[in-house]
DNA sequence: CAGTGGTCTAGACCACGAG
DNA sequence: TCGTGGTCTAGACCACTGC
């Protein structure tokens, strides 16, 4: 009848969900206890804690010991967007990627970044710009920095035949950092670099890694029009 | 010595980090089986189990039937981003919130979205066009199409009081949905709306969500210049 | 204090998919 | 084809926390 058995972890978890989204248990409402459930769907309760602990981590209940299990009241909007690499995330659309190396050289870090990037102030940081092309058709403008004093490897590497993203993905694990969308103008340069008419709105991502304190990199990654960054929830 | 017993399933798994942090199991490489760690660590192969399936959904790992389990080449980069509830965004800024609806009819849904959101074709859905306010200036704004065959209860609702966006997470909880991030340039309504000047890039949110294969919603969020979705990652 | 979810075990069978 | 991860079981003990 339904798509997964009724008895497999999946199957109880969809039912679960029917009578969640059906009404059949209220928002705020205590549902039955896993050996209950256990028991009605003549399942092993740790079948039926896989189904709830997978329900809880979508945020659609709210598990508490000796509370038991309650519908959420305000089930939260969570999305997991998974941020692939670009040539990944090209190649998955069927063509072809590309990237091209514009600028690169040693400059003091902009005093925009001062404030979230800390590098000592008199210490240059590796400016890369580049270009990311889908079939030869500009995808993405990026530019990025790299703290040197956490990441001397990369004033070696050439960036050329692997990008900085994926080089930095390889090579200097991040522990944590701080991930910004929105929207800009084209100015002349992007307009150009993007292949769209100046003054175009464009999707923008903002990223800075960290290995513990240390700074690793900022990067801006700009996408060329019509981009729409998706995400299930 | 450390955090987590190492024969609790945390522990394990923290162990296993620190070997593929630790470069021990290279990138790419394959790790022992399961059965093989299960004795190395003294306890049941669930738990060795419990603790890969884990670092497999951070994208540490890939695990494969019968090829095993490899240290994942490129961890993707995961970003969990919570869509808050406007007037809880707003109100955590320190600023007053406040909501005026512009619009509400019944009319056929555009053509635009008879593919992603489908209703019987002479069906009418309820819609909305909104404005949210932050300190009285104007914050976001909202245009949102309502399934009146999977909510009926909406057709009676004012959301003038309440937001759509609260009444419908309160009263029709969705199973699942898409939820897509772009840029647009403000037209001549939007600019007015939103207090730009035309042409200006604004950062846009789109969210449709279902109950089981009923559609519920469609929501189109334009936010006001200058807004950034921010995320830790 | 006692009820509920969290976890662990030892064993078993199954489904997938690489070789 | 057959090794590997995926899942299920029946039972047990533990940890947390509301009553």
């Amino acid at each position: 009848m339904t798509v997964a058995d009724t008895n497999s972890w999946t199957g109880i978890r969809e039912e679960l969900l029917r009578r969640i989204v059906g009404r059949v248990w209220q928002p705020g409402e205590q549902i039955p206890h896993e050996a209950d459930l256990a028991e009605e769907f003549g399942c092993a309760r740790t079948t039926v804690n896989r189904a709830l602990r997978d329900l809880a981590e979508s945020g659609l209940v709210v598990r508490k010991r000796r509370a038991g299990t309650r519908v959420a009241l305000n089930p939260p909007q969570k999305a997991t967007l998974t941020i692939p690499v670009l040539r990944e995330e090209v190649e998955a659309l069927g063509r072809t990627y590309r990237h091209s190396l514009l600028e690169r050289d040693l400059r003091p870090l902009p005093p925009m970044l001062h404030g979230a990037f800390q590098v000592p102030p008199d210490a240059d940081v590796l400016y890369l710009k580049s270009l990311h092309f889908a079939d030869d058709r500009p995808y993405a403008f990026e530019e990025r920095y790299i703290n040197l004093a956490t990441v001397p490897g990369a004033q070696a590497a050439s960036f050329e035949a692997i990008s900085a993203n994926e080089w930095l993905v390889q090579n200097a694990p991040y522990s944590h950092g701080d991930l910004a969308f929105f929207a800009l103008s084209a100015d002349d340069d992007l307009s150009a670099q993007l292949d769209a008419a100046p003054g175009t709105a464009l999707f923008a991502m903002e990223r800075i890694t960290f290995a513990g304190e240390e700074p690793i990199t900022h990067a801006r990654l700009i996408f060329a029009p019509g981009y729409r960054m998706r995400t299930a929830i």
